[in-house]
DNA sequence: AGATCGCCCTGCTTGC
DNA sequence: TGCAAGCAGGGCGATC
């Protein structure tokens, strides 16, 4: 599933391939890819018409393609197996394919959304002052933001009386922060997941957040070099294939620190990977 | 009002 | 073998 640095590529795969662009032409093939478009798919296309692309912007796993002069923005996500590919517009249609878009230039390339599961979509909406779409105002920076206030970060944490990964999940503390990444910063950090953020001194935060950035720039890192052909991003996954991960779905296999068996733990509906010995729970009522 | 839960969805895997 | 349940998971609306 594409996390912060698989949306990252592709976004840079869009300004390569889109950005610039005049819209011909909408297709709409399944009204779920448009869910978070009230108006739904025939206006979605109608208003896109004629309009042009700028530079795509990203924050956290959002990311979206400002139109030129209008103060709006097509914004996407991903879900759980969403791809925007930029295909020849002579190639047999996807099994999953949900949203064409057709340019009127003679590039002979179009934009496709296609995504099995469904969980991602495309929408339109009106841009904050910031230049940011409306709806995911409430998103935080994410932590490659240059902007991100790591003050504010730690401060905030303090302030939760919760857990460290359910922080680490909360978008509007810190966005871009996936499952996957989550567990796999406690493991480098040696931090159990249900640890109290209030706990957690202003050394420690930093260095988990220091954590957070590295298996993103790594998995950033091999997924930046695998895009360069026609498709913005191959598989949707590119991120994942080279990188080894530490804890994630290593239930049973040994730690790469110190031998011991990974755990699973059912957690908030999804799993959580942590290894037992150098990530150990906190003491009750602590 | 902040924290938590359930739901959305499909295909692969596991188990009876 | 076939069917059913489990699992994956981000985000959002409902609920407590």
């Amino acid at each position: 599933m594409p996390e912060l640095p698989e949306v990252e590529v592709v976004r840079r795969g869009l300004e390569r391939w889109v950005a610039g662009r005049r819209i011909a032409d909408v297709e709409v093939l399944h009204p779920r890819a448009v869910r978070r478009h009230p108006a739904g798919g025939a206006d979605f296309g109608a208003r896109l018409v004629g309009e042009t692309l700028g530079v795509p912007q990203r924050r956290g796993k959002y990311l979206w393609l400002p139109l030129e002069g209008r103060g709006l923005s097509v914004l996407g996500h991903l879900g759980m197996s969403g791809q925007l590919l930029v295909q020849p517009e002579r190639a047999p249609a996807e099994k999953h394919l949900r949203i064409r878009i057709r340019f009127d230039d003679a590039a002979g390339t179009e934009l496709r959304f296609v995504d099995q599961r469904t969980f991602g979509g495309l929408s339109l909406h009106e841009n904050t002052p910031d230049g940011l779409p409306d709806v995911i105002a409430h998103i935080a920076r994410d932590p490659l933001d240059p902007l991100f206030d790591e003050t504010a970060y730690h401060l905030a944490l303090r302030a939760k009386r919760s857990t460290v990964k359910r922080a680490l999940l909360d978008q509007s503390l810190i966005s871009g922060v996936g499952n996957i990444y989550a567990d796999e910063a406690l493991w480098r950090a040696r931090l159990h997941y249900e640890r109290p953020t209030a706990t957690l001194t202003r050394p420690r935060s930093a260095e988990l957040l220091g954590h957070v950035r590295d298996v993103m720039n790594a998995a950033l890192a091999v997924g930046g070099t695998s895009f360069d052909s026609l498709y913005v991003n191959v598989n949707g996954e590119s991120g994942y294939f080279d990188r080894s991960l530490d804890a994630y779905g290593r239930e049973d296999e040994p730690c790469h620190r110190c031998g011991t068996p990974i755990r699973r733990r059912p957690w908030m509906n999804r799993s959580s990977y942590f290894c037992p010995r150098c990530q150990r729970a906190p003491r009750p009522g602590a």
